[in-house]
DNA sequence: AAATATTTTGCAACATTGTTGCATTTAAAA
DNA sequence: TTTTAAATGCAACAATGTTGCAAAATATTT
């Protein structure tokens, strides 16, 4: 609970109760979430529009990264000490296609790719689909 | 023009002027494309839900592969080939974050990723963002 | 070449997702 | 507690994608 507000604080952020609700979900919920997810996750708490623009703030401050996929996209937590200024993300994202969850594999980067002449690289996003453990299991 | 038919026909499709125009567009455009293109290059020539279902028949037919992006899904024509039974892309995408257009780069492959034990993957998608030879130049 | 069967299209209506402006409320600072 | 600045809710709108159905077009059969 006071860990929400410092994570706020610590990214120059008012704390209000939608941010703090938004970002425990994030937290508590292991894998990416949606606008969707999160409109499901906290009912009728918050209007629409400022679930968008808080998943908008929390982007450009650096709490969360955009997580592509198939099908729409979603956000997950940085984990390392992303900023305003600079996120830096390498790692891999996998999404199972039974159960549908996406999520970040921190300890997996992305290995090095040798680009044709003249291409700048800048960002990299592997999203890796197929069978999660749990799933396999079953 | 007749080139167009015998792609079609390869793929159980009728051919219809629609799906010729959204085929040549493809091949013409080199890059990725997105529904909203593909409206805008075809004017008002058809209902916009042609387009949708256009798109989606040449998805399942293999004639065209998703291509992921922070700000939307494109298109982009299946280099291989691509069945109904049998998608097949290892292949790099690289988005230009000054022209805004995304490419295939057939010749590059996703490089081997060791997952965690327990994951089954099945499918691979790179996205790397940056700069591209021509606006590298500019 | 004409008739038939089947697929594709356009239209209308609807559903979902995302955006913008503005008045009101809330959080932080004075 | 008062003031200032930011965040929220609401309404309206824009963009994107989906569905059902009648009309049109394609391919097949006679």
């Amino acid at each position: 609970m006071e860990q929400l507000r410092e994570t706020l604080k610590g990214h120059h952020l008012r704390t209000t109760t939608c941010r703090e609700d938004v970002l425990s979900a994030f937290i508590n919920k292991k894998n990416a979430l949606s606008h969707g997810d999160l409109e499901g996750a906290l009912g009728e708490s918050y209007d629409r529009v400022t679930i968008y623009r808080t998943l908008k703030t929390f982007l450009e401050k650096g709490i969360i990264h955009k997580v592509l996929d198939d099908e729409g996209l979603r956000y997950a937590l940085c984990s390392q000490q992303c900023s305003e200024e600079k996120h830096q993300h390498d790692h891999i994202h996998f999404k199972c296609s039974a159960c549908g969850k996406t999520n970040c594999l921190e300890n997996l980067h992305i290995p090095n790719v040798t680009l044709p002449q003249g291409y700048q690289p800048a960002s990299f996003n592997l999203l890796i689909q197929g069978t999660c453990p749990e799933c396999v299991a079953e």
